[in-house]
DNA sequence: AAATTAAAATACCGGGCGGTATTAAAATGA
DNA sequence: TCATTTTAATACCGCCCGGTATTTTAATTT
């Protein structure tokens, strides 16, 4: 079953699953040290050859931002539709503050942001992988400042701050809190930190 | 000027500088990535062979552990003592937080806390590093505890959580903004985040 | 001066890395 | 049937790593 928009109608058929490699690959990131990650080690653990792989991802970089454009549109872009919704600003801070510190859906214990975690090993990027991760920075903090600015509108943001700053102390109280779940830290007492980090802004 | 406790009476006299090539390793590894630092750079830039290095620090983690107990010493220890005195708790947390803020004295740009830098990069230490480091956060965490319950009975310290919290919160704030300016974020804004993190203790 | 001791430096080891040249295999088109 | 196209897999390249065996050098002791 291969994802291939058109099948080609000669040579010999791919039989390598880009989806298969994919989730190797994230989960590899997401739960491992990225600088130390190897391409040899994601072909072994997801049964591609070396040349294989560089023939979908053309290379380390490639395969990288392939990984964190697909946890955009799987974890990011979900987050950020709900952070631009009408709900009230303490239901959608209640909110932000579970997703960041539950366990995602398909794995079992937390264990942070893959965003954060790329963002946090920023060296180990190639250049388009690092180029995505900076879009994906700005683009968060755009949200968090527009979502703050119509807070203040609808008087549901009582801290004396720029609606800048509060975009900045929301990321990175998330980023800490992130790096918290990598690092070990119990969940629920990550959430509690949060929730105090946060207890001025609303 | 060899800090040998007592010279030998025979062989070959030692040339190599243990002090320089602990100030080169420190610098290395606090400004730049410490899974990424071979053994082999550092060799090079303290123009120290490796055999000379392996002789006097036994092997990579032995030298990890001499800079983060070089560290402790230096930049650590002297912030616990400030801790520990009897200055007020405001008084106190305004240090802490110029303290993690400012750049070291030796250093022109702020660039975080080395110890906070390997708690991070646990995985990359050797054994002992890693004891070392362990002992260095239990250390920690038990004198922001003690303080905050100095603080308690002095009535400086209105928040409503247990000093055991509050000592994982105050490291936890310390950390993320340590990796702020590791990450490069400026200065004055990671200290403005620290003061609005602490704002609700005191 | 010769033997001894200790440190220095060169050169090497096995292994893993990112990346690729090359060859084998499986499909289709003529 | 047989050339063509496309993918797959093996084996390889140069590089750097942590760590070490080996030899040279510089001092002291006898």
């Amino acid at each position: 079953m291969n994802s291939n928009s058109t099948k080609p109608s000669r040579g010999r058929p791919k039989t390598l699953d880009r989806e298969h490699v994919l989730d190797v690959a994230m989960d590899a990131y997401w739960k491992e040290d990225i600088g130390n990650l190897s391409l040899n080690e994601i072909c072994r653990r997801s049964g591609v050859s070396k040349p294989g792989l560089y023939r979908e991802f053309s290379n380390e970089d490639g395969l990288m931002k392939a990984v964190i454009m697909r946890y955009q549109e799987q974890v990011l872009n979900p987050v950020q539709q709900m952070l631009n919704s009408e709900t009230s600003f303490r239901e959608a801070l209640d909110s932000l503050v579970s997703f960041a510190t539950s366990a995602s859906c398909h794995h079992e214990s937390p264990m942070g942001c893959l965003f954060i975690k790329m963002r946090e090993s920023r060296m180990h990027l190639g250049e388009a992988t690092r180029a995505q991760v900076d879009f994906l920075e700005e683009q968060g903090l755009a949200t968090f400042r527009k979502w703050v600015e119509r807070a203040k509108v609808k008087g549901e943001f009582s801290a004396d701050m720029s609606s800048e700053f509060a975009a900045a102390y929301i990321d990175a109280q998330l980023s800490n809190a992130s790096s918290q779940l990598t690092r070990g830290e119990d969940q629920k007492i990550v959430k509690k930190m949060l929730l105090i980090a946060f207890s001025m802004l609303g």
